[in-house]
DNA sequence: TCAAACTCCTTTGTATACGAACAAGTAATC
DNA sequence: GATTACTTGTTCGTATACAAAGGAGTTTGA
């Protein structure tokens, strides 16, 4: 009885926010060199993805609270990471693009991801990996 | 095309982020009318389970860092939840108890998270439900 | 027994999260 | 065309997370 894992044994919240942690911490490192937080790196491949989005756009992609957003934009700035634009036609808005110095890194920090997704699930099988992402996909977007 | 998931569907990292993302929201609603954090909430079970536990021990148990566990442990001791009382063989610790307030309310917060589990998974066959707790444990505990 | 090593807890600094309130801008509607 | 109703992004307040450093207490080992 050394862990509450087996007095809680059913407990998915604990699960859940065990395994992130884990998975978080994993990222963490992978990313520290590069000066990226997890969530950073996360908004810039948002970026790549889909260049000129605005804050509001990534949120809904992304699930992420605007409030959130809108500090970890200031950061991916503030590092070089990202160019804002003033909308022209709806000044509200600024639209983001990746900077030179992000793209010069992009398929670096997009093989970290991977290399630290494969490090994650490296003693799970092929069926349980499939099987995992599946449940933990139809979880969250769920309702 | 309307959500990242389909453009980085092997991302497990963001999908354990959106899941515990997910279930922590659902938590956090159904234990906001007793004015309980789901940190809180956890930190109690952990002292129900145990009670006299340091907050060393706690940390050991529910795999969370000292300086996260003395803030939220200042936050229960001040809504009333718990009550510390110094070691007297070792002055350094605190020995750490649920409160009367805390104890009238056991069983209750207790089910609201059993519950708040069985709705998290409603979804799930039971297989799925076995399968997924198996997966996360085994990642979190992996080492 | 006394200094070094270690442990427990707190504090500080940075980065999420997210509800709530706001300012500024845009759209809708009469 | 002016008022009302949304939208977008920011700021504030509170609560995790966690690295790093510090203070007080305890243990170890020569």
């Amino acid at each position: 009885m050394n862990n509450l894992s087996s007095n809680i044994p059913d407990c998915t919240f604990f699960f859940l926010a065990k395994a992130h942690q884990k998975a978080h911490g994993l990222l963490k490192k992978k990313l520290a060199p590069y000066g990226l937080t997890n969530m950073q790196h996360l908004i810039l491949e948002g970026i790549w993805y889909q260049e000129g989005a605005t804050a509001a756009e990534l949120g809904k992609l992304l699930i992420l609270d605007k409030a959130t957003l809108s500090g970890i934009i200031d950061r991916l700035d503030e590092g070089g990471w990202i160019e804002k634009y003033q909308d022209k036609a709806d000044k509200r808005i600024f639209r983001l693009y990746p900077s030179n110095k992000a793209n010069d890194l992009k398929d670096e920090l997009i093989e970290v991801r991977k290399k630290g997704n494969d490090f994650l699930l490296a003693d799970f099988t092929t069926e349980e990996k499939i099987i995992f992402k599946r449940l933990l996909r139809s979880l969250f977007l769920m309702d």
